[in-house]
RNA sequence: CGGGGCAUAGUGAAACGGCUAUCACGAGUCCUUUGGGAGGAUUUGUUCUGAGUUCGAAUCUCAGUGCCCCGACCA
């Protein structure tokens, strides 16, 4: 992509409506542009990295077996006041009384899969789906961290026992582990007890480590797992010592039980109600929360995984055009390999803008071509976040990308 | 939902109740410039909305709306 194609642009000042770090880097970089308190759109590079973490998070379901669906946003009335779900704070109800939109999908799921889990031999099933959810925030906050629309990935099981949920409960934690380690933030991100649990007494979080957090809890190193603070004051779950931590949580699965198999009469063959369980990814928050972990005083610093693009590439052509048909050449030759490139050729830039920008966009890999590195027929290769500087060959280019991303 | 704050060009800010509402950046056009935010020329406005006070309101009052922050809330 070229940058001078690309619909947005950076800015120096941070926007006068957004005081959280997530929301000042993304909408400067041009990420995200806030429509109104907690309501965001999705700019082109924005986008990609939600789709980058789209890709992770599917791949990670499916590979515990979850079948992708499309729900939709606007509910009935009617699968709402099953379950006594229809009045809460958190749904938005629009004119038509009888339609709501959907802050989770419980009450769909259910009455969907009835249709078709009609015996002990179609279970177990697993379905998910990446979709907008909607909730009457009574305070949207920190930029994309809480809104009242955003992006989560939903996953229901469905089981003939207890025994079963708790064996998938615990594959699902393997794949959330994976895709926050795939995301980056695995490190920072600790399996947490958490309360409001439906069915069993508690469920699981996942937390990510940072000041931007709105949970307190309490992490053992040791034992590389967390308990919420809302749990109960001041203990873990270990007898290990904890620190105490400010976290946001980026994930969260529940034991629902029979819960809403009663509410819409989900039984098996032999009637017996058929067991539930049920878990989130926020991936706008996720992007958020990679963020508040990955910058520095210049900008965002992507993880690879995730980066809206591998290679910034940029030209400090001096107005000359023979450095600028170069580095454009060195562009084609980078997309034939389909390495995913921004490309800097804006040449009303002076040299200090286009190398603030990079570092404010984040993506892992710089790539600069001027008067000086062409001298030598090289490049500069440098990674966003190290001050280590490479000097590259241009015939060695691709051997060296593909070597290194 | 309780408390506090803010609202002025595209963005960020300034302006005692009083002159044509300034400044910087961005963006457009022309020229020069290019290794850490460059220079000149020129263009860029219904001071959030409504009512009120006043000879006169960006400025004061009331109401509304929006946004930010703290708290409550967050299967």
């Amino acid at each position: 992509m070229k940058q001078t194609d690309l619909l947005t642009k950076t800015t120096k000042e941070n926007p006068k409506d957004e005081k959280s770090l997530n929301a000042q880097l993304l909408a400067r970089g041009g990420f995200v542009d806030k429509l109104g308190a907690g309501i965001y759109t999705f700019l082109p590079l924005g986008l990609r990295v939600i789709t980058k973490i789209e890709k992770i998070v599917r791949e990670e379901i499916e590979k515990i077996g979850g079948q992708e669906v499309l729900m939709p946003s606007l509910h009935p009335k009617e699968n709402w006041e099953k379950t006594g779900r229809w009045d809460v704070e958190e749904m938005y109800k629009i004119k038509d009384e009888n339609l709501g939109l959907g802050w989770t999908h419980e009450e769909i799921i259910t009455s969907l899969v009835k249709k078709h889990i009609l015996s002990s031999k179609d279970l177990p099933k697993y379905i998910y789906q990446i979709q907008n959810k909607f909730r009457n925030e009574p305070r949207a906050k920190s930029g994309i961290l809480r809104g009242k629309e955003f992006i989560m990935k939903d996953l229901y099981s469905f089981h003939s026992s207890e025994k079963d949920l708790d064996e998938y409960y615990e594959k699902v934690k393997v794949a959330y582990r994976n895709i926050y380690n795939r995301c980056g933030i695995g490190e920072k991100t600790y399996l947490t007890l958490a309360g409001g649990g439906t069915f069993s007494k508690y469920s699981h979080e996942f937390q990510t480590i940072t000041d931007a957090g709105e949970d307190i809890i309490y992490v053992c190193d040791k034992c590389k797992e967390a308990t919420n603070k809302e749990v109960y004051e001041g203990k873990g779950n270990c007898d290990c010592e904890v620190k105490e931590m400010k976290a946001i949580e980026v994930g969260n699965i529940f034991k629902l039980g029979t819960k809403y198999s009663e509410a819409f009469g989900l039984k098996d063959e032999n009637g017996n109600l058929i067991v539930m369980g049920c878990y989130g990814v926020g991936i706008s928050r996720l992007m958020g929360a990679i963020v508040e972990v990955f910058n520095d005083g210049k900008g965002i610093i992507w993880p690879k995984s995730v980066a809206p693009y591998a290679v910034h590439l940029i030209c400090i052509d001096g107005g000359k055009t023979e450095i600028k048909s170069q580095s454009d050449e060195i562009y084609s030759i980078l997309q034939k390999q389909n390495i995913e490139v921004l490309y800097d050729n804006r040449d009303d830039k002076t040299a200090g803008e286009k190398l603030n920008d990079c570092d404010l966009i984040g993506i892992p890999l710089r790539m600069v071509i001027s008067a000086k590195t062409l001298k030598d027929d090289s490049v500069e290769v440098k990674e966003r976040g190290s001050d280590e500087v490479k000097i590259v060959k241009i015939k060695e280019l691709i051997d060296f990308l593909k070597h290194d991303l």
